[in-house]
DNA sequence: CAAGGTACCTTGTGATGCAAGATAGATTTT
DNA sequence: AAAATCTATCTTGCATCACAAGGTACCTTG
């Protein structure tokens, strides 16, 4: 669901969600790549290549409208679940 | 750190955390035993035998000291990485 | 030219959630 | 009284998936 939010704001490339955007929410490398091929597959993204300044070209992904629908689902699912937690957490405390 | 805010509140038995308590939150009997036992190892619950009025004596655990300073750090782990999760999703939207 | 940063990817291991089934006591239904 | 259902425990096997570690390759900088 996060790396679909990143991408809904702009295309962007597997090493730089790893490195810096995802400032709280860490995820290796070992992680992204299977990630992205997964989202691939589902049809939530599509991928083209492009040149970079310094180092191999990159692997950019875009969210395609059913990526973008599925962001929508996930969104509401987890704002669910987090307000499900949350009355349990919340039941007498803090 | 569901089970242990449950257990916080009142002592409890595997079957009911899974049926009743867990309300949004659900979770199947293949999952609750094996983490019984692991909260049992890591020494965040103890655990008595009670009588039932119907069916077999229920195992019941009572959150240790331990215990419920781990639910703290959980807790304060968890507000922690909804709100990064949440500066990603709402970085332009709602 | 060696070192380090950028960027891609794969393999193997370990953790863990769940469906499915086993066991067994108590109550209810037929 | 036998059968079914509910309570309650637990195990086994499968699938998912995160990550550490390693590999490849390009480009820049010392």
């Amino acid at each position: 669901m996060c790396v679909l939010a990143i991408l809904d704001q702009a295309d962007g490339y597997a090493y730089d969600i790893v490195t810096k955007l995802a400032g709280g929410v860490e995820m290796s490398e070992g992680t992204i790549y299977p990630l992205m091929r997964r989202l691939q597959n589902d049809e939530l993204v599509t991928t083209y290549l492009a040149e970079s300044e310094q180092g191999p070209p990159r692997k950019y992904y875009r969210l395609t409208a059913q990526g973008r629908r599925e962001l929508q689902k996930l969104k509401a699912e987890w704002r669910a679940f987090v307000a499900d937690v949350e009355k349990i957490l919340g039941e007498d405390n803090e």
